[in-house]
DNA sequence: GCAAAGCAAGAGCACTGCTCTCGAATGCGT
DNA sequence: ACGCATTCGAGAGCAGTGCTCTTGCTTTGC
């Protein structure tokens, strides 16, 4: 792609771009819910059909502010874990789950977006996938580079899991054993969920604000993993 | 309460559950997204505007169903944690973590609406905590029944987490220890989780179908509880 | 038996996502 | 430098939404 391009091509992108930025701000202020072309439309000045020359619906748009979040949310963490050359594999995965939750709360509709239910039926293109991994991609960094302390073994595989992770570890982390890796991956998930149990309000009148339980819970799975 | 009632309260109480008896077929087969007022009364053959004399608005009809979803699936693991009476601590552990997920595998839509997005602003007024509280407590009563083996002592309680904990224990487990509420706090998020993830497609090449993991976890849970 | 309360229905408002059409601006090949 | 095809913005319009207000009718309680 040249650097040169039509006046047509660059006044397009940048359209584009400041139409994903209304939209952001609309999501932040009010939620995917409340997202409307027309409002987006408006703000910007222009009549709402021309919106569909960029973006060829609602949905559409969604996924691309969806793809916007996991890559912000990813670049995070993987900031956060390599931010200090010298720190060891605990401290760094303090610091990527520490990170992922202070993005989460400056951005709890897009964090919503991503990690809640899905706004459409149901549209994950491919092209979200690779985005979305970025943060489990990150924390898994940081196990894979440790040296791991042994752990106690837990409970056998059950099933097809050891074939399921093999798959998994092969283009993920060929060298970390399989349990290893289940608990990688259930750690990631209890980061996830303890965020939006946070967010959405499931632990108000227990254990909210959770920031001293989200901290216990990074030093817990770190201990799983024998980081 | 008497159970001899004028015609007009039977009529509402009747016409009352059928509208939420339609809004919940709408909502299993299209999501809360897509739940229209106006459908519901268009299949009931009625006016949209009558249906404003039985539920305030949207989102009262929605707080309705929330309700309900978590009284269903708050029995679904009660009763599976007492069905065996002669039942190991762990297999209850064991029967009351199916439970939940088969039911938010059959009812994917319902589990969304209570653990997913908040859909309005964010509405969880009292009435729905006392419903929200049924699933937790009923594992915790699977924990609390328990002859418990010791466990490795985890990170120290960091904070103000100690006093929180305090305070949850206080009225739902004042003779469990501190550091076991906590992972038992943990293993119900990280139940929700995994099943959200699995339902929301996070899996989806990875550890998809999740039953196996799912099992796992159940495993690793009641492992790190002592069951 | 009658006033009061509860009720259903219709019209209407202000929105929404999305489509189609039509003139204007623009880019490319000649 | 011109002409044509593509691209673009705007407006009108469709079908749908949540919600309100008014207008009559039915049921209830005195």
């Amino acid at each position: 792609m040249p650097a040169i391009r039509t006046a047509r091509e660059r006044a397009r992108e940048e359209l584009t771009r400041e139409i994903k930025q209304e939209a952001r701000r609309q999501l932040a202020s009010a939620g995917a819910q409340q997202l409307s072309l027309r409002a987006v439309a408006r703000e910007l000045g222009m009549a709402s059909s021309a919106l569909y020359r960029y973006f060829a619906s609602r949905d559409e748009l969604l996924t691309a502010l969806i793809i916007d979040a996991y890559t912000e949310l990813g670049e995070a963490a993987e900031h956060a874990v390599t931010a200090e050359p010298g720190a060891s594999a605990r401290e760094r995965w303090r610091a990527g789950w520490q990170a992922t939750r202070d993005w989460a709360r400056a951005n709890p509709h897009e964090f919503a977006l991503i990690y809640g239910t899905p706004v459409p039926g149901y549209a994950a293109p491919e092209t979200t996938v690779e985005a979305a991994a970025r943060l489990p991609l990150a924390l898994l960094g940081v196990v894979r580079a440790a040296p791991l302390r042994p752990t106690p073994a837990g409970p056998t595989l059950p099933g097809a899991l050891p074939e399921q992770l093999a798959n998994l570890a092969a283009f993920a982390a060929p060298e970390l054993p399989a349990p290893t890796l289940a608990r990688a991956v259930s750690a990631w998930i209890q980061l996830i969920g303890l965020i939006g149990f946070e967010l959405h309000g499931h632990l108000v009148g227990s254990l909210d604000p959770a920031t001293d339980f989200f901290a216990w819970t990074a030093e817990e799975t770190a201990d799983s993993l024998g980081l």
